[in-house]
DNA sequence: AGCATCACCTGGCTGC
DNA sequence: TGCAGCCAGGTGATGC
């Protein structure tokens, strides 16, 4: 599931490919890809442009435009971007939902298995120069940061269980399931503890450990689970998964204590955790 | 306001 | 072996 790491890979190969190039069309053929406009609305107002660069916040991507607007892309679950440089030779995958054409002939791919993931053009900005949607989200780790003062404000009030906080992406944006259990375990912090029980000193190392772990895992282009559908632009999987410490891993002994890996369960959600090393 | 629950969707897995 | 039913999981809507 392409979390913050994920996106930002498939950015970082986006903008190599595609700043600079013209889009010279767009062939949407899933039903539920496009739901914000119309797929020949959105084709038109893409058609022509020029990219001018590739942002990201948490999960969503922005494709800038020549002409200001912003083309929007959320993978959600199993949403791929492929770049195709020779698209005759490559039949396109099933759940391919839409084509966009580049002026170099290439194709950029959006492959979804189930059909959650999203695209949409608008021209609202915010004063991030990012579309305007995107001021709903928290910070982003990597661009902005998480001072630990914010994470502290952010979860000195809140009674749910940390994980539901983690992954809320109004007080962090990027974060999902694997990452906010690899970063409870590197905090050393139970994912289900009630935020605001949580000491300063939790709270810091929590602010520590996820820049600590999106930054290695964006180093190792992500993580790539046992079905693969997070793949990057190239297709190639990522190699964080090798580096999970908890996530999947129930039973498997924990890398600090020895004992095993535990799958708890608080309320509807799930999440690895050593039992002892995690308060 | 804040929290919980559900809907959205498909393929793979589990258990009978 | 076959098949029903569960599970995964990000986000937005809805309900309490």
């Amino acid at each position: 599931m392409p979390e913050l790491p994920e996106v930002e890979t498939v950015r970082q190969g986006l903008e190599t490919i595609i700043v600079g190039r013209r889009i010279t069309g767009l062939d949407v053929s899933g039903k539920r890809t496009v739901r914000r406009q119309t797929a020949a609305e959105l084709g038109s107002r893409l058609s022509g442009r020029t990219v001018t660069a590739v942002r990201r916040r948490g999960k969503y991507l922005s494709l800038e435009l020549d002409d200001g607007q912003f083309l929007v892309i959320h993978l959600r679950m199993t949403g791929q971007l492929l770049h195709v440089t020779q698209p005759s030779l490559l039949p396109k995958a099933p759940h391919t939902h839409v084509v966009m054409t580049l002026d170099d002939g290439s194709e950029v791919r959006f492959v979804d298995q189930r059909t959650f993931g999203e695209w949409y053009v608008t021209d609202e900005a915010g004063e991030d120069g990012l579309p305007a949607d995107f001021s709903r989200l928290g910070p982003d780790p990597l661009s902005d940061g998480v001072p630990v003062r914010v994470l502290r404000q952010r979860l000195a009030n809140r009674r749910s269980p940390l994980k539901a906080a983690l992954t809320d992406q109004r007080v962090v944006a990027g974060i999902g399931n694997i990452y906010a259990d690899e970063i409870c375990f590197r905090a050393r912090v139970r994912p289900d503890r009630r935020c605001d029980t949580l000491t300063s000193e939790e709270t810091r190392r929590l602010a520590s450990a996820t820049a600590t772990i999106l930054r290695h895992a964006i180093r190792l282009r992500g993580s790539s689970l046992r079905d693969q559908s997070y793949r990057d632009l190239m297709g190639e999987i990522g190699g964080y998964q090798a580096r999970h410490q908890v996530y999947g891993r129930v039973g498997e002994p924990c890398p600090l204590c020895g004992s095993p890996v535990s799958r708890i369960r608080f309320g509807a959600r799930v999440a690895y955790c050593c039992e002892v090393c995690q308060q």
